[in-house]
RNA sequence: GGCGCCGUGGCCAAGUGGUAAGGCAGAGGACUGCAAAUCCUCGAUCCCCGGUUCGAAUCCGGGCGGCGCCUCCA
């Protein structure tokens, strides 16, 4: 079976066929870059970047690019209440989030372009609309997209114009639009854009980019005019995905996206999180709140994307102990004794059928939950197998285990994250060998009091010991607990 | 009002026509000085009511409940 997709577009599960076998590519819908990034934002990023893994996984060559908005109301409103320009406002924000992309092993993208930088890509892809009359510009200086112009307008979120709601619209905006449904490709400039330094010069009069531009000419500059997969939240369909497509085809004339993927929201304390409704937590709180982010990565994977995620404590605490389930068996599997002359397991057998039943659930639309569902229905079974070996395997076994186990989390990138976070530098190491040689001269002695406080103390340190015939074993979990 | 989604054991969550994956939590047991880790055992008539079918959590109709979009939003 091959990789299939649900398309908006379509509404259903097509085969996935990119335009060109020589490069896939895929731009993302990221982030307004006027405040730190939310969970609920990061279940997105999350979900784009398992799209960017297993498309490599797949052996797709990938071209991968999401955007960063440093140019639209909230930023300039954020900007002027801070007395700086956007750029000043904005730039604080983008490291941030790119910092918090990468504590949740969020692969690198190719490209993160931000609107302010593409205002000339923008100013021809608005001149384009005008010579192909999809637009037209008003007695202040904007222009308009036109959106009876473009036959195609509402495929993406199938909405009949005539049916769009015009009241609360023509109240909302004080701009001349000959249609109260045309969307701004172009806005005037106002003072507050030029206190702010979001002003720039076009052949129709001073102003910034309207609210969807940025994205139709960053794609097609950055990935092409027509892009294989573009992802993003499910808020973005209507307007904003539905506007991009008209641009973009509009100026194009050609098909502007193959495959629609929308992420569901995440649903905190019973509604979506939003900052609107003010039910947000940053990914920067829970992190310094002790949440260890292999857990919360997990967390973000453990429902399917186009699923509603249920946000909260409990949650956060079930990964945490999920992800250390699976550090745990990847250890016992890499300390096992290998032996020519051990007998077989068949762990090599269960790993090849985990890594097919893997792939299906990544193929079938990128179910994540059901494909770690397989992983750890081999790590049940590897440790009952292991069990009945007693830890002692065949070479090849040990290797097809191992390999099957980081395979998969080239894809999950959840143990690669949780070995991160639990790595120890090696004065600690020392003390922590030191301190486990006097428990075990202790034990010796039968003085278990002793022992058990030499335990304790260790464990205050997220070191926990695991005793066992063949000695002790050390480990360093993640501490701390999680809110919400 | 229009469009759409969802309702699976205590919590989270796969499965969408052949009689219920997985994670967490819980109970009992094995192992242990005690633990930890691990293993074994135990638990769901899949919101309700009808219908289609040899057979439905899965399809259809109705109901109840929750959520999202229609406006900035991942």
């Amino acid at each position: 079976m091959a990789l299939h997709l649900f398309n908006t577009l379509s509404r259903s599960l097509e085969p996935f066929r990119p335009a060109s076998p020589e490069k896939v590519g895929v731009y993302a819908c990221g982030p307004t870059i006027y405040d730190h990034a939310h969970v609920g934002n990061f279940r997105s990023f999350v979900f784009y970047d398992l799209v960017h893994r297993y498309l490599e996984w797949r052996g797709y060559p990938v071209r991968f690019v999401m955007n960063l908005t440093d140019v639209d109301d909230k930023t300039i409103r954020a900007a002027r209440e801070e007395g700086r320009t956007i750029q000043e406002h904005t730039s604080p924000f983008a490291e941030s989030i790119l910092a918090d992309a990468d504590a949740l092993g969020i692969l690198r993208a190719d490209g993160y372009p931000r609107a302010t930088e593409f205002v000339e890509e923008m100013i021809e892809l608005v001149q384009r609309l005008l010579d192909r009359s999809h637009a037209y510009r008003t007695e202040d200086g904007s222009v308009y997209f036109d959106i009876t112009s473009f036959p195609g307008y509402g495929k993406l979120s199938r909405k009949k114009l005539d049916e769009v709601r015009q009241g609360e619209r023509v109240a909302a905006d004080e701009y001349e639009k000959d249609d109260v449904r045309d969307f701004a490709l172009w806005k005037a400039a106002k003072p507050e854009d030029r206190e702010v330094g979001a002003v720039w010069e076009a052949p129709w009069g001073e102003g910034r980019p309207g609210w969807h531009l940025e994205c139709s000419a960053m794609s097609l500059s950055e990935v092409g005019e027509t892009v294989d997969i573009h992802l993003g939240g499910e808020d973005l369909i209507f307007p904003h995905h539905e506007d991009e497509i008209a641009q973009s085809e509009g100026a194009t004339g050609k098909p502007f996206v193959r495959y629609w993927l929308h992420v569901k929201h995440l649903r905190f304390a019973d509604e979506k999180m939003s900052k609107s409704l003010g039910n947000t937590v940053t990914v920067r709180e829970l992190l310094d709140d002790g949440v260890d982010p292999a857990a919360l990565r997990h967390q973000l994977l453990s429902a399917h994307y186009r699923s509603e995620l249920a946000f909260g404590s409990d949650g956060l605490e079930a990964s945490t102990r999920a992800v250390q389930r699976l550090v745990d068996f990847r250890d016992r599997l890499r300390d096992a004794e290998v032996d020519a002359q051990a007998p077989p397991l068949e762990l090599d057998v269960r790993a090849r059928e985990t890594l097919e039943e893997f792939r299906r659930a990544m193929d079938d639309d990128l179910n994540a939950p059901a494909a770690m569902g397989a992983l750890f229905r081999f790590v049940g079974e590897g440790n009952t197998l292991l069990d009945r070996g007693n830890d002692r395997l065949p070479p090849q076994e040990a290797k097809a285990g191992l390999e099957l186990l980081s395979s998969l989390d080239r894809v999950l990138g959840v143990v690669e994250l949780a070995d991160g976070s639990r790595s120890v530098d090696a004065s600690t190491r020392d003390w922590v060998e030191e301190r486990i040689q006097e428990r075990e001269r202790a034990r010796r002695e039968r003085d278990f009091q002793r022992a058990d406080a030499i335990r304790d103390e260790l464990a205050q340190q997220g070191i926990v010991l695991e005793d066992s015939p063949k000695g002790t074993r050390w480990k360093r979990v993640s501490g701390g607990q999680p809110v919400g």
